[in-house]
DNA sequence: AATGAATGAGAATTCATTCAT
DNA sequence: GATGAATGAATTCTCATTCAT
């Protein structure tokens, strides 16, 4: 009655063909990727792949949602931690803890961002880019608004527009070292820049 | 004897097939097109089409050099125009004649923007994504450059490195306006600020 | 010590799933239905199935068997019958013991002709449509034979040609109300006709 | 701008592919035969073939198109020929110019059935089985009636009625031969008694 | 030059069957 | 005996590219 092989083995089974998934896209990039390939990565049959997921887009998916939760957690947990800077706060999010930009970007940036754009007549596809949109904006727009309130923050421009700035800017940093190079963006450079800007834009007190 | 005639008019047909392909890109995307959307669109046999261009790459590479070539062209149009500001002539080199930001964005980008992620691993993409971001770079650079020269900006931050931030900002927003919806992204909005911090940065005398 | 027990258990956990497998047959019909479907219906797990049945073929066949058995059950227990009339006999044979046609055929026919007709070129299926169509035959001769010696029937035909109309028509009605739709083929109505025909062909003294 | 290749080319391509489709429809039957099975049979590349027909069903339909085209015609032709007896007429729709029962049938008889009857869910498939029943419907009932009409036939039954029976037994006679065989089935002694029975039936007044 | 029929490689997907536990 | 994960053969279908005319 009870299964065979327990159900962990089986979620393990599903976490490890999504490993090796991630690799292959981060190497081939999404439209190059063949199923082929994935089954050769993850080490599974034809019908094991299918078994877990029942095409390219699925796996695909699979990766994003990890993706969003692992995202939507860290920002649960940047909240809670009783951060006394809203700024600081922002460049943790923007830059990791140690709030230091540096060259190195999501690897599964690229591959997204070719979902997306690939697919961006496919409503869901789409859906998936406006979640991960909007679940962006609406962290960056909490945290600027959380900052004014506290009065560190003492810039008159709306914080939602704020954060879609931030959103493009990052995107369009993305999407830059993806299809050109990271040396020839210069992202830290650029991060550089960028901060000095949101510094001045929000107002920030030191 | 001579053929010149018969060059015009290989000369004109290729540039039809080229504005039918466009509209194709524009509406299917560059992965989804296919050789028969191009040739029924242009109104031309496979042979035909292959006379002219060897598959799908070269097509869309051929309307790249167009556009490239445009903008080169538009380029050095604003350069001997003997504008009073360089402000001014920075701004149209974004938002056109009226300098006025608006919701539209070039309907070539999208698929362009596909083209190039897509072909991230592929030198021969590649090197057309470095050429555009290169040409860009160089165009507001020497704006930058000469404002400062003509005291018009005051800025002390690198004039290249304020060109990167122009060309990743605009990325960006070409990138989310394609992937989630014109509306949802606030281009023109988001403009509006972006002329604003870059007033700012650049120390933009009255 | 003894397997009594469990022999029982199997011959149920057997005959359940030929109970599914049944319902699941007339809902997709046999070439449409697979391993999974009847797994399912029947709460069986894959190796489970196996365990019974080797393969679609193998389920099939038990399910013609006990059909077949059925059938020959129907007719012992008919032909013990004090019958006083070979005529009402062979009604009943037909149209069961109320003798009266109706819209209904057995829900079987239609994946069993299935079955028999996609299997045509295959030995193995061929023999048990001869058998079936060979026990009708059998039967349908008989009754009609006995009716002669009894003189309850006088006709001159051959009793067996009789008997492979009988056969003939009846597929016949049960493969147009399978591919067309029982209310298009007016079953009942066809039968009364087909009746008629009966009891002129034979003869049948009041 | 005129085709390489004549239409007639192309018509007689397609031609030539439904001929040998129909052979492999006949020898494998349709559920068995694959689109390889046709390529090979027609000579024709994998492409080639999807060039004329989308799929198995397309060419299968393009064959009874073509069957129910036929009949069609044939039934056009005995119509307007001046046939002094629509007894005969009747017979010869159904046993061919020189109304002799045989025991052939038309080859392409048992792969229509076994498409009609493993696509009896599907509401395409059953679009072509009902056009096929009603074209026939059609036919013997104007004979019947047309006979009535002229005298020949005293009948009281309905015409549709035993034109349904018509086809009803046609069918059985048909798909019995297909899951049994020819000469087990005496096509030839059963069409005889049939025609008796519709003799009969009809009331045919010599 | 132009045509469009023909080619075939390659990717996706399904499902019967096996087999380790 | 039972389970269900894993396998891989078989098939379908698409499209870029070639090539005879």
């Amino acid at each position: 009655m009870s299964p065979k092989v327990s159900k962990e083995h089986k979620e393990q089974r599903r976490a490890n063909i999504l490993e090796a998934a991630k690799d292959v896209f981060i190497e081939h990039g999404y439209e190059q990727t063949t199923m082929k390939h994935i089954m050769d990565a993850a080490n599974v049959s034809r019908g094991g792949l299918y078994q877990y997921f029942s095409n390219k887009e699925d796996v695909y998916e699979a990766i994003l949602e990890e993706m969003l939760g692992t995202s939507m957690d860290r920002t649960e947990e940047v909240l809670k931690s009783e951060d006394p800077s809203y700024w600081e706060y922002l460049l943790r999010c923007l830059y990791g803890p140690d709030m230091e930009p540096d060259n190195k970007m999501d690897p599964l940036a690229s591959p997204s961002l070719e979902f997306f754009i690939t697919g961006r007549n496919d409503p869901r596809r789409r859906k998936y880019a406006k979640t991960r949109y909007y679940n962006g904006l609406k962290l960056f727009t909490d945290v600027i608004e959380q900052g004014k309130i506290s009065g560190e923050f003492t810039t008159s421009f709306e914080s939602e527009m704020i954060a879609r700035t931030i959103i493009s800017f990052t995107d369009g940093l993305a999407l830059d070292q993806a299809i050109i190079t990271k040396e020839d963006v210069k992202i830290k450079e650029q991060s550089i820049l960028f901060i000095e800007y949101l510094r001045t834009i929000l107002g920030v007190k030191q």
